[in-house]
DNA sequence: TTGTCGATTGAG
DNA sequence: TCAATCGACAAT
């Protein structure tokens, strides 16, 4: 088979295995790669920590409310970046998955720096200008998702790229699915918290705290009056 | 058009 | 423990 062939084959295969509920998706990411390419600075990342989020039936997915603006590209064809703004400061990445028309994502959370740690660092002191731009830990510049996000240079620009394609400035190749990994609640929801559907390598030192969500308490608490 | 809230982070 | 800070979306 010739070279090209050879990797058209790679994609398919790859693709397919994305193209499933983000809930059996999520571990096979576990140890793949991502390649960043954007702005000029190449950063290789090992990820060790993600998070399933399915559509329309899971109530802390983007999707469940069904498809709009921002969403899209989740009930689009799987493989691709979906990257969100939050807090109004950070943004996220995930990769799509599932099949076009339903919806899923896994979300990024944490990553071993492979590649280009100069580059991640200089891009996490310019987030935080004059502060401690001192020493980070490497296998903390990537922990949590708006810090590995901010290590590839990802944002909303980037939103739709096709992450097994050779001309994507940002690529995945994804290894033999890991033998050993844990689970967890996910991390800062306050909705469908309670199931396990957060996964990670169980020695990667990037991998980030546990933190419950909020705010729904609060919510709750003002309809019942309680204090 | 307005108000509420968030798949977070870093400082105090 | 809390503030920062703004886009998306649901409720007017």
């Amino acid at each position: 088979m010739d070279r090209v062939s050879n990797r058209a084959q790679r994609v398919m295969v790859a693709r397919d295995q994305l193209a499933g509920p983000a809930l059996e998706v999520a571990p096979k990411l576990l140890g793949a790669t991502v390649v960043s390419e954007v702005g000029g600075e190449r950063v290789v990342v090992r990820i060790t920590e993600v998070e399933a989020y399915e559509g329309q039936d899971d109530p802390a997915s983007h999707a469940f409310r069904g498809p709009t603006k921002r969403n899209a590209v989740m009930f689009g064809e799987a493989g691709h970046l979906y990257c969100y703004f939050i807090y109004g400061m950070h943004w996220c990445a995930n990769i799509t998955c599932q099949r076009s028309g339903t919806a899923g994502a896994v979300l990024l959370r944490a990553a071993d720096i492979a590649e280009g740690e100069p580059a991640a660092r200089d891009r996490t002191a310019r987030a935080a200008p004059g502060r401690t731009a001192t020493a980070v830990p490497a296998g903390k510049l990537a922990s949590g998702p708006a810090r590995l996000a901010r290590s590839l240079g990802l944002t909303g620009s980037h939103t739709g790229l096709d992450l097994l394609s050779d001309d994507s400035p940002v690529r995945l190749t994804m290894l033999d699915p890991p033998t050993d990994y844990r689970a967890g609640p996910r991390v800062g929801i306050a909705v469908a918290a309670e199931h396990p559907w957060r996964f990670w390598l169980p020695d990667a030192a990037s991998v980030s705290a546990y933190r419950p969500g909020g705010r729904k308490r609060l919510a709750s608490r003002r309809q019942t009056g309680q204090p």
